[in-house]
DNA sequence: TCTGAAACTGACCATCTGGTCAGGTTTTTG
DNA sequence: CAAAAACCTGACCAGATGGTCAGTTTCAGA
């Protein structure tokens, strides 16, 4: 079900031509962007291919139906998902473990808001092509995830949570800069959120995610409770 | 902008017959789910006539227009949304104050998930209908209770946080369980969340806000999500 | 250079969908 | 009770959209 961008390789195994995997990639690119922004139905075939600069019949060259053009889009996104959980780990040091991966979502929400976005869209309308990967991969590494954090707690390192929660909370609090932008943008009465404003989000969430937990700041200044200048102004 | 379905008025200012009243909530209703289900774009008015029980001109006979539909469909959403931070005053203790907004925010996601996806689709999509609300209305709200926080927390009542990106955690945090409740369904491996599952999500995301302030839970039960009439009501 | 394969595309089509409207029925009102 | 107002709807239409295809151009390898 995975996407082969990264060996290039089609069904038959055979690589694909290098013509092949730059138009491809750019198609790809387009789509995300036009699938994140109108959504799958909302989204038109022509609109794609004028933003990837290429005929609508081009397209359809490549990717035989409006459906597996958006199956090659969500499960490019879908790699990028997964990852960035393996610094959760038993031996690892629970406050650098989770800021570490508050760090990497955070990031992602980002650098690929995009396709934030279209992950968004495919679960509000029912997730009808992914609930596959949710019920199988996602839940087995949620499943093992949570394990390790029980683990934290029960060795008494951080306060008891409930894991499996714990990962909703932080995926909802990281990606809503990504999904709702516009209604973060529109509150705080910005155009749009530059760095510092990523910033300063990724720095609270860090404090939500570690008082959470129990666990004291770890980057940065060593500011438990002491107020921080990051919260000061308005 | 805003529907008067509560006052049940029209423009001019005269009550609306009983039969319009009636046969326009059913339709909203109706309107509500396929607009959560499917987007704009993706939905159809001739599934929401059906949905509804009448046919499709009936339903271009009470709104002119799709676009019209979904604006009635948003306005009745966004009464819902700004309500519930009355809770947040100066004099208010803050563990209760916060305890009050969650769960609220809470049992709406329980139980009006189509309203949270509706509202959520908009703003993923560019929010184009709502930004004006989310500039003005939405924000003045949040800068005024973002403010109530700030004096809590220079009082010394609770840790200092970035209040304003704490609603937006809060909002993550609560909305998560209505807009991507298939995702939370397929990582519990459960068809549908039951009532304990909400009551269990409402203790932790309490947990989390509590937490982050410094505060210790209240009532050491938080008060059960009230058994939903599901999607149902209106 | 030649040749087959891959890449590409303009023109076209079937279908779906929002929207209209003329004419009918029911309800309200004077 | 009659007229007016409100309500209702089958049938229809124009435009948009996903998808097709036959024919052309470009590329890679022998």
């Amino acid at each position: 079900m995975r996407a082969q961008t990264a060996t290039a390789a089609d069904e038959t195994g055979r690589l694909k031509g290098r013509i092949r995997q730059r138009q491809e990639s750019a198609m790809l690119k387009a789509a995300e962007k036009v699938f994140a922004r109108a959504g799958f139905q909302g989204a038109t075939m022509a609109e794609i291919a004028d933003l990837a600069g290429v005929p609508k019949a081009t397209l359809h060259y490549y990717f035989g139906s409006k459906e597996e053009l958006y199956r090659a889009v969500l499960d490019n996104i879908l790699d990028l998902w997964l990852a960035e959980t393996e610094s959760i780990t038993v031996d690892a040091d629970p406050a650098t473990a989770l800021t570490t991966y508050v760090q990497a979502k955070m990031r992602l929400s980002a650098r690929r808001p995009d396709a934030s976005r279209v992950f968004a869209n495919e679960i509000v309308h029912g997730a009808t092509h992914i609930g596959e990967y949710l019920r199988t991969e996602l839940r087995r590494t949620v499943e093992a995830r949570a394990a390790v954090i029980d683990q934290w707690a029960a060795e008494g390192r951080i306060l008891p949570v409930d894991a499996t929660h714990l990962f909703f909370t932080i995926w909802a609090a990281t990606q809503t800069y990504a999904d709702f932008e516009n209604q973060v943008c529109a509150v705080l009465g910005k155009p749009r959120l530059s760095v510092s404003d990523h910033q300063r989000a990724t720095a609270h969430v860090l404090t939500v995610v570690l008082r959470t937990c129990g666990l004291p700041c770890v980057s940065g200044q060593p500011r438990p409770v002491s107020p921080s200048p990051a919260n000061t102004t308005h």
